[in-house]
DNA sequence: ATGTTACCTGAAAACGCTTTCAATAGAAGC
DNA sequence: GCTTCTATTGAAAGCGTTTTCAGGTAACAT
């Protein structure tokens, strides 16, 4: 690849053809007022007609800010949850000229790994996806700093920090009532992880549901997985092989309700004909599975779209309400692994 | 949040800790010759004891080059391998002091567009994965900015642009030996898209293997899919409800191979007594599938961060080889999709 | 007339680095 | 002893913006 020349066009070529000087070049670029209407239009005339770009780095380093926002992660639930927050948030930042930087930060990060890292880059802002929005040390570095975060479906509010998330509770609701409302009384759950505030929603809502139904709760009927396929084959195994079996299966996520159909074909126990299974996510292949899993999908490219929008508004100084968190409403998909309960 | 005042250390109060000039200082933070061993020491420790960070801004602006290399893509194969990517590449960049900042162009995007993003961040490096790998308009505008690229399992090779494949050929062969040992001789193809070269190969493999082993191949039972599970689920149809049927179907990726599974089930078709069922990818729900399902690895961790080292290697000036494309094994992954060919 | 605003503009000083340039000293070559 | 390297250093000139500051002009109320 030779080398060619860039030919640079600056602030002040534009300055130039415009007529102005640079500051107002400045002025108009970041949309101050005090801009008379001629003078802006003949800068903006001149950088399309030169196809003016600035420099970022320039920028940054005169105006003390970045055009970059961090897309900050441990381990993500998985690579299309991942994704999907990425696309949401670049979207988002695109319109705004912003660019999205992705960082992986791991338990073991030390406070000065994340610090280093914060002061190089000086991010504009930071969308942090779980588990990594409940990290202390991330969130205390961040607060240090004094950089904009935003975070999806956190365990707990940061002071400062505005947060998006799906309703846990009402979304695990909604499919206990579709469960309820096909007839199932005996029902098990299996639990993502107990230090997981999703799965502790999750979990409360199913009891609660089963409360107001008026319909017991076998504490043996609830096992307690690790969100991957290997361990939700095992609850599923301690729930199907006991004598008396629940006639339906709520699993924290997809990953899990897959396992409980593999399981459960294992066992020779027809789903949904015997047994009705219900995951959480919307995997890709959650239609895949035979049968098609009925489940619970997030609007996980809105969720970053929306923390994306409030980081935004956080730099241009708008005020955000950061102790309300946003709550976005889930879509629960029908599919065929539900069916009435079966009769006898 | 309150804004909080960041007492920022730039270079010249390390250099007066080290009693130093500025320049030295720089030449030691960059690793230059010509700087004696003690003053080399004490600018290492001042800085430490300070906690020095540089400023990218200002090296960028300075230096006219960045921290940065770019993760580019359109549609990914699937969120899985798109975060596969970028975490390999993620890891290297860390260890060389760059970051990964990841941007999505789709087929409509313009020439200007892309002109526009390069120039703005005058990108160190760029990582394309496929379909991305392939856009004429994307090289063209890498090339003339003269960034560094390195693509992914691009369909061809790209003057001044070094690679990182698999042997997509060896692969399905791999595949086809495996088949045709466990005694299979009837053997059908599902494509994934007849533009891709990755998929043209892997049907010449098909093909040549079928030949030396003196089989004969059905054109009936090759069908054309388009990646997708549902698109699989009718190729897999029109192969399987002829009056004679394949004892193994081989699909190009997994998601089209789970839907030869679901199609068999539902045409009463034991998988893998009557029919064995091979896919490409290990999508993580390959071995949820029931029966898990038997496949190829790519290493695309590994394919990234091999690309992120020719980059870092082009930066720093190294000379590369960007003529031979740099080609990864795969992992043969056997679970229990295939078996014996049935008797009779 | 005379403040007192609000509106508009540009010169010049940062911003925190890298790079160029000139200078010095010691070693090596002849 | 005189040139010619190589090794080592720092002053100062950028890099392309934003921001500060100082000043203008027009309008409006006193």
């Amino acid at each position: 690849m030779a080398s060619k020349k860039i030919s640079k066009i600056t602030i002040s070529d534009v300055a130039r053809v415009a007529g102005v000087s640079v500051t107002t070049v400045s002025r108009v670029l970041n949309g101050e007022k005090y801009v008379r209407e001629d003078k802006k239009k003949a800068v903006d005339e001149a950088s399309l007609r030169l196809g003016y770009q600035p420099n970022v780095y320039a920028r940054s380093l005169a105006g003390d800010r970045s055009y970059l926002v961090g897309l900050l992660f441990d381990e993500a639930p998985s690579g299309e949850y991942l994704s999907g927050m990425q696309r949401g948030a670049m979207r988002r930042c695109k319109d705004a000229g912003l660019h999205l930087v992705v960082e992986h930060f791991d338990k073991s990060a030390s406070l000065e790994e994340i610090e280093s890292f914060l002061t190089k880059l000086r991010l504009s802002g930071a969308i942090l996806t779980p588990p990594a929005c409940d990290s202390k040390i991330l969130l205390a570095a961040l607060d240090k700093k004094g950089v904009p975060t935003a975070r999806i479906s956190p365990s707990a509010e940061y002071p400062g920090m505005p947060s998006v998330k799906i309703n846990d509770y009402d979304s695990a609701k909604q499919v206990m009532e579709h469960l309820i409302s096909l007839g199932h009384k005996d029902i098990g759950f299996i639990v993502g992880d107990p230090e997981h505030a999703d799965s502790r929603h999750r979990l409360k809502a199913f009891r609660d549901t089963m409360s107001v139904a008026n319909l017991t709760v076998k504490e043996k009927w609830i096992q307690t997985g690790g969100y991957l396929f290997d361990s939700g084959l095992s609850a599923a195994k301690k729930i199907l092989e006991q004598s008396h079996q629940p006639t339906a299966i709520f699993a924290s996520n997809d990953d899990m309700a897959a396992a409980v159909i593999v399981m459960a074909d294992r066992l020779n126990i027809d789903v949904p004909a015997m047994l009705s299974v219900v995951g959480f996510d919307d995997i890709p292949l959650a239609s895949a599975l035979s049968p098609a899993l009925t489940t619970i999908r997030q609007p996980v490219e809105e969720m970053a779209k929306i923390a994306a929008s409030l980081l935004i508004d956080m730099r241009d100084g708008k005020n955000i309400d950061t102790k309300t968190p946003i709550v976005l409403n889930v879509d629960f998909i029908h599919r065929d692994s539900t069916a009435p309960v079966p009769k006898g």
